[in-house]
DNA sequence: ACCATTATTTTGGTATACCAAAATAATGGG
DNA sequence: CCCATTATTTTGGTATACCAAAATAATGGT
């Protein structure tokens, strides 16, 4: 079965509708968000009529969306030029989670620095809401709450370029990170790493949250690495 | 005197001799130049028809040219979506700083464990350049070197996003380093943290080198800080 | 001379038409 | 039946035309 591009739900009025912003933002919004979402799985081609056609907007501002994502790292150019979702390998992710971690650290020292009690209270809310939900909930909004953790954190370091470079990483990286969490849901380490984080947090100590930090993205690479790669066995024994 | 689009020596041919790549990246390519020697002031206006006889090709590249460079922060669009020349205060390169910082430590620990020995020891020749040259050759030159000395840094760390977000920063922070640069010119402190950078990697010691590359971006933002505090009191003293 | 208001121009946003290269389908000889 | 070759279609790259909003110039009343 050849992959068609079928945008499902999505589509037409989503972009017209909301017409604050050009339409080769809200296509990239749009866009994005079903690649994150896994409507669009990873290496389809992404054909400029058809995703046209499909989206209700002409060529002209659909590849300046197509542009914007190739620049974040969510699509990706053939090497005949024809764009098509990224897919990156599991040394790539593993480079991007590198960097994500040091982003990460330094958003932790500079949260220390510069939060307020009140934004620090909120990180620690939700870190115990996690804790109360865990297992209790959709795989994706458990997911999301997570994200939302670690953004609100870098948020609270108020760095403008930390956060677009955060987010940009965030971005490249949801969809291997969602995969994982769907496998190895509420393995208790990822909530103790959490707490540390929190309790570093909270002690406002640069050094302990950069660390605490850095190694919970650390693990994220072991735990993404299992999973991926037990993927790859599974499919090539089905080839 | 009304700021003219004027492009000079550039121009034209430029981009349509070198046709290996799309009129879009081309022109991606000269723009990007053109802000980091300084021929496009910051804040200067880009009216994409002008921009666009100047360089003698239609708006659709350009337009994306625009997109791209607006990604990588050396294009900003006014209130009216008007682009133009980004011009970052001084919070937001010492923020672009805080942010490079945290990517050369990462990118130096990396080169520690990646770097082949020829690696290190061609970054120690660099090094060694600029020591011999200090003073003695023009301003540019030795500022290129200079970058060129943090990029082979990065470059040995073997991880493609970090290269790649690095550049990015690079670009940003070139105007406000090269500017830094030819005022406090070879002021001896400069010589010295490279030095110590050069001692980490060839020790191939991760913490150390991390440390004096972090160290070494501190210092940058307190020479900018000074050379831009200066430049805007004069500024305002002729106002 | 100044300000509010209207007319004109300029500008970015979008759609469409055309082209060359690449991919795919069609064809024919072995 | 298979493979090389040619014809056709599809695809991304580029130029251009048109529109609405914004900026600027022109106008007129005080």
């Amino acid at each position: 079965m050849p992959e068609v591009v079928d945008l499902g739900g999505f589509a037409k009025q989503s972009i017209a509708l909301k017409r604050r912003t050009s339409l080769a933002d809200g296509a990239a919004d749009l866009l994005r968000e079903m690649i994150l979402l896994n409507k669009l799985s990873p290496g389809m081609p992404l054909p400029e009529r058809d995703i046209c056609a499909a989206l209700g907007i002409s060529r002209t501002p659909l590849r300046e969306a197509i542009r914007l994502l190739n620049v974040e790292g969510l699509i990706e150019y053939s090497a005949a030029r024809r764009p098509k979702v990224a897919n990156p390998s599991l040394q790539e992710i593993a480079a991007y989670l590198r960097v994500q971690g040091a982003l990460e650290a330094l958003g932790g020292e500079l949260a220390c620095a510069n939060a307020t009690d009140q934004e620090l209270e909120n990180i620690a809310g939700l870190n115990r809401e996690m804790i109360a939900m865990s297992g209790k909930e959709e795989p994706l909004v458990s997911f999301k709450r997570d994200m939302n953790f670690h953004c609100q954190i870098i948020a609270a370091g108020r760095n403008s370029p930390l956060v677009d470079t955060h987010a940009t990483y965030n971005a490249r990286l949801w969809r291997a990170r969602f995969v994982s969490s769907q496998r190895k849901m509420g393995r208790g380490s990822t909530l103790r790493e959490h707490q540390e984080i929190v309790d570093a947090l909270l002690e406002r100590d640069p050094k302990k949250t950069a660390k605490a930090l850095k190694h919970h993205l650390d693990t994220a690479v072991s735990n993404i690495s299992e999973v991926l790669e037990e993927q790859s066995r599974q499919l090539s024994s089905v080839l």
